[in-house]
DNA sequence: TGATAATATGCGCAAACGGTCATGGATTCA
DNA sequence: TGAATCCATGACCGTTTGCGCATATTATCA
């Protein structure tokens, strides 16, 4: 019971474990994913929709939305030309919310955006809100 | 209302708020500094210990510890020679714990460590639990 | 079929990041 | 005071990351 060698197996379970962990968060850890959660949690949008609201690059927006897929926070479905991407994990988009409200409180105390980051989440369904 | 370029004052401490939210969230977005999180959020603990515990170099752990500290999700509290450190920011902690149980449910179709990854919280004030 | 629009991707670059080694500062103890 | 312990930090390095440019791919439309 020295330290954390002794029952290994498990513990590489933890390893891997704690590695999942974190490269989930890793998909919220940058501002243009956030913006990008941000514009579609509530209804999904295309790609050029998405590009023109954030007034960012067609190249960037369709790394960061592939790489979210890929991660399975974001689902997309293809329509002719276009694709539409949507949130496909409540639990991420909810964090967010989470977070957005933690963060807009220890920011604001002196009041303002709070309402738009909280925003983060369509019909808020009443309930946590730790702020 | 053509785009996101409206009501600049109000839009630039949005932006200002995202990057804050991603710096939070990178906080976590590391093996390492979850694993320091999953040490001391229970007990506050020295960095020898922490050291000891994570089979780490005193160096690497000590970064972590200061860029968490900085970053105000840790506590620290010097008592002569060695310095404790120590969750301080408690919905942090509880964001971890819900990822946690979050990615340990969908790890686990399989049934593993699932209760190892939720113990990242202490007695478990039982909530949420989206899983 | 050829032109155009929507999206994805290979390549290269600069910056950020995680890590190590060596060292410095502070505190305890003999 | 000097040795030893604990922790922090500067310098350096390899890798990853976010980005843009150009180009490929796919689908619509004339």
């Amino acid at each position: 019971m020295d330290s954390v060698r002794e029952n290994g197996a498990k513990l590489d379970k933890l390893e891997h474990a704690f590695e999942a962990v974190a490269a989930y968060f890793s998909v919220l850890s940058e501002p243009t994913r956030l913006r990008i959660m941000h514009a579609i949690c509530e209804e999904e949008k295309t790609v050029s929709q998405i590009v023109e609201e954030l007034g960012a690059t067609q190249t960037n927006i369709s790394r960061h939305l592939n790489m979210m897929h890929r991660s399975g926070v974001l689902a997309r479905r293809k329509q002719g030309n276009q694709v539409y991407y949507r949130a496909a994990d409540a639990a991420m988009v909810e964090i967010c919310r989470d977070v957005c409200g933690h963060i807009a409180a220890q920011m604001d105390e002196k009041k303002p955006l709070r309402g738009d980051l909280l925003r983060l989440m369509p019909k808020s369904r009443g309930k946590k809100r730790t702020v």
